[in-house]
DNA sequence: ACCTGAACACCGTTCAAGT
DNA sequence: ACCTGAACACCGTTCAAGT
């Protein structure tokens, strides 16, 4: 059996008791997603998490600044989940272009609904520090610029309308999903006659409307 | 001149000290709009607005229940004006409907822009109470209806390809305009090749793109 | 009818002191 | 190097008591 080792490199079991604890960071990561999970991420709270891992109110400040730069992480965390699941989604070149960009919209899509808390952890922008976390910027701007590339290639390929310029579907792609997205997590979705159960549907046949939109139709 | 009167219909001078305050919970919304200016909505404390009122911190509690019915009666007023402001973009049928879609659309976007304290407290989903405000969701409520019927009439008049179905065209139209207005509020457009001070402009040109692709092209 | 004072159970954060 | 204990300045909310 391989040996575990601990992010030092020793060998010395995480559960042996007395210690200072060895991960307390990791800890309070996993302590505090499940505290958002269970109520929602503004009411994560820094004692209640130091509690919970049975360490004192002051130990979880060693590991970060404050309350706002463990929420980043959390963040960072959850942004390169999406980012992974994103690319995944897209499948590879047998695809369209247009084709490829649907599904990148619809991989975000779903994994803001089945992962509730983890979108809500990116989107919760009063809460983390977007402009400190390079790593955050870093996933957004990797699903930006797969957005504009699908786009241009689509533009090349006749299937979409070289007369629009790409940044402007770009941004149009994104405020749409981002919006769909938001609108399921705020409760919105109900409002504006989508059914309890069926906000699936809804939110995938809204991409696709856009996407039938976006496609030039029989040249004239 | 006209007699001032207090909501109670006495005569009795507002500015006068000593007495039971008249009208706290005009007060009390008063107060925490200014904080939410101030700091976010997220920060507005009962007891900070109580106290720059001069009462004592249990007083607002006879006039709302909890925090929350704070913020949802503040959400009430701002979807109110919400509401009227995009009645008002609109203009009058003398326009085409999908003309007055777009005016909608920029009158909500405008808004959200210049009055992004009111914007936060309408979006904050998780601050208030919308399932429980019957004000608020009928102010929503009337901006879908408005959105699909000039879709309706879209079609009608032969502006939009009847083969999409209403309720879906809003939809998208909905998130669109609300992913923007989303993004601006959590800083994501810098993120999408928005330039400083371009806000606006791009925002209301991706919602004219959308506009565009709606509109059916030159009969085939 | 409306407000105060005091209390309770919470926060985030700091800092000297312990191991 | 990492954690504790105690403290400080805050919260939201309740409740008896005051006017």
């Amino acid at each position: 059996m391989a040996k575990l080792k601990t992010e030092r490199g020793t060998d010395k079991a995480v559960s042996a008791r007395g210690y200072h604890h060895g991960n307390l960071r990791r800890a309070l990561l996993e302590a505090a997603l499940e505290l958002a999970q269970q109520h929602g991420p503004e009411r994560v709270s820094v004692r209640e998490a130091a509690r919970q891992i049975g360490v004192s109110p002051a130990a979880p400040f060693r590991h970060f600044p404050n309350r706002r730069a463990l929420m980043t992480a959390l963040a960072e965390e959850a942004g390169e989940r999406l980012r992974i699941e994103v690319r995944k989604s897209m499948g590879g070149r047998e695809r369209s272009p247009l084709q490829r960009l649907r599904l990148l919209g619809r991989g975000y899509l779903q994994w803001a609904m089945r992962h509730p808390s983890h979108f809500k952890i990116v989107s919760a922008r009063d809460q983390i520090d977007l402009e400190g976390s390079i790593a955050l910027r870093a996933s957004i701007g990797e699903v930006r610029a797969l957005t504009e590339q699908m786009l241009t290639e689509a533009q090349q390929q006749g299937q979409v309308d070289a007369a629009h310029r790409v940044p402007a579907l770009a941004l149009l792609s994104r405020a749409t999903v981002y919006g769909l997205a938001r609108m399921h997590q705020d409760g919105h979705l109900g409002q504006w006659g989508v059914a309890a159960g069926e906000e699936a549907v809804a939110m995938t046949d809204t991409l696709d409307l856009l996407i039938a939109l976006m496609r030039r139709g029989p040249a004239v």
